[in-house]
DNA sequence: GCCAACGTTGGC
DNA sequence: GCCAACGTTGGC
């Protein structure tokens, strides 16, 4: 892991928008944030920082990391352009998925953004917590 | 500026 | 389908 690099998770519904599409698509804007918090987190993202791709409300589990590939823009699906996106580009699939229910049941994540602001749509991460999800998915972390 | 009403997200 | 959390809107 690099040190200058930060972590954070964005949620889709697969619905919406899965993990499938996204590794079809390979690089996918990340539209339609329609929250300040959020915005401010997707404003805040340095192209190679990396994220997991959590699947919410069906699943509910971290399927995937993405990397930044381009740093935030004006959203063109926002009428007014008030709101930005950001370019995701498909890292790896985790080998293992790892469910809201393991995050919840673990001490070390009870501080995860994800966890205190189940709302919150892109989250940050810290490093020490990346490196505990990607253990936990089976994912080297040396890269 | 306060607060009630309402809408949305997302877990269960 | 229900509900908690939380953001937004609008009356006062």
């Amino acid at each position: 892991m690099s040190a200058d690099r930060s972590y954070w998770l964005v949620k889709s519904e697969p619905d919406a928008f899965s993990w499938d599409e996204q590794v079809i698509n390979d690089i996918e804007p990340w539209t339609g944030v329609r929250n300040h918090q959020a915005k401010k987190n997707l404003a805040t993202m340095k192209q190679g920082d990396l994220a997991f791709f959590y699947h919410s409300n069906v699943g509910r589990e971290i399927v995937g990391i993405v990397e930044i590939a381009r740093e935030a823009y004006p959203d063109p699906t926002a009428d007014n352009g008030a709101w930005v996106c950001v370019d995701m580009k498909a890292v790896a699939p985790m080998p293992r998925s790892v469910t809201l229910a393991e995050i919840k049941a673990s001490p070390e994540l009870s501080e995860l953004a994800l966890v205190r602001q189940s709302r919150l749509s892109v989250v940050p991460v810290s490093a020490d917590h990346w490196e505990i999800l990607c253990r936990m998915g089976g994912m080297d972390t040396k890269e």
